[in-house]
DNA sequence: AAAATAATAAACCAGATGGTTGATAATGGG
DNA sequence: CCCATTATCAACCATCTGGTTTATTATTTT
């Protein structure tokens, strides 16, 4: 099976992939907020928005505890830790991988241009 | 307006949100490859695997080159890395100001227990 | 010329997503 | 006690997603 089984990761890019939540989680950098406080500011119904946060949750992104009547919601780090790590992982392999894909390139070419130089050929 | 115009992140990040398209861009990432060989692995049918494809192009994450009957597919750095550079900033931001949070409460913990054993109240 | 290979296109489907409205429940402040 | 605030739930809707199957096109191979 090629298929990674990781559903977190799934949720958790799925999460990123949509602005209104980018910009809740954005607001939550600095400090916690209520459901009131990230709906206010995106042009949505509130029952749209806390779907929003719904999703956030799911993926582990935001956790959210209640405090009388407020639903009040803080970051949570290791998710976005780990999507980080992820995309961290990856980048660094494609580029290790096609640096050496360039370098062999330019010796191929190198190579040709020697031989054509050498000896012509149509 | 607090949401960020970016359609290319949300690509960027609804193409990573699926299990298929992880294993086809991790199996890029040592060399390039055609549709068929990105299909094979994965437990789905052929026009199925073509759809995703389509997402990460659209995402920017790969570019195809057409050479004969063959489609050659290559990941692409950039997008890869501006998402990330979006995850690093806002990991730091977040934990930088979650950090002091937490320094805070420290300090007004050991407050409240000097407070308290000066003058215990029910 | 015929057959096999690599890929797209089109039609279709079930289920998820993203949004709305309207009704309801719990809490806090006068 | 009343009323505004905070939030949920339920129903509904349009559109997107992720998959299928069948048919078609273009290119190689034999």
């Amino acid at each position: 099976m090629v298929l990674d089984r990781s559903g977190r990761l799934d949720r958790v890019f799925h999460a990123l992939a949509h602005p209104a939540r980018r910009a809740m989680l954005r607001r939550l950098c600095d400090r916690e907020r209520n459901l009131s406080a990230l709906a206010a500011p995106l042009k949505m119904s509130f029952p749209a928005a806390s779907k929003h946060v719904k999703v956030l949750e799911r993926a582990g992104l935001v956790r959210r505890r209640v405090v009388g009547r407020e639903h009040i919601c803080r970051i949570e780090g290791r998710p976005l830790a780990e999507a980080n790590q992820w995309l961290e992982a990856y980048r660094r392999n494609w580029e290790r991988n096609f640096l050496r894909l360039d370098a062999l390139l330019d010796q191929m070419k190198a190579e040709e241009r020697d031989r054509r130089s050498g000896q012509p050929k149509p």
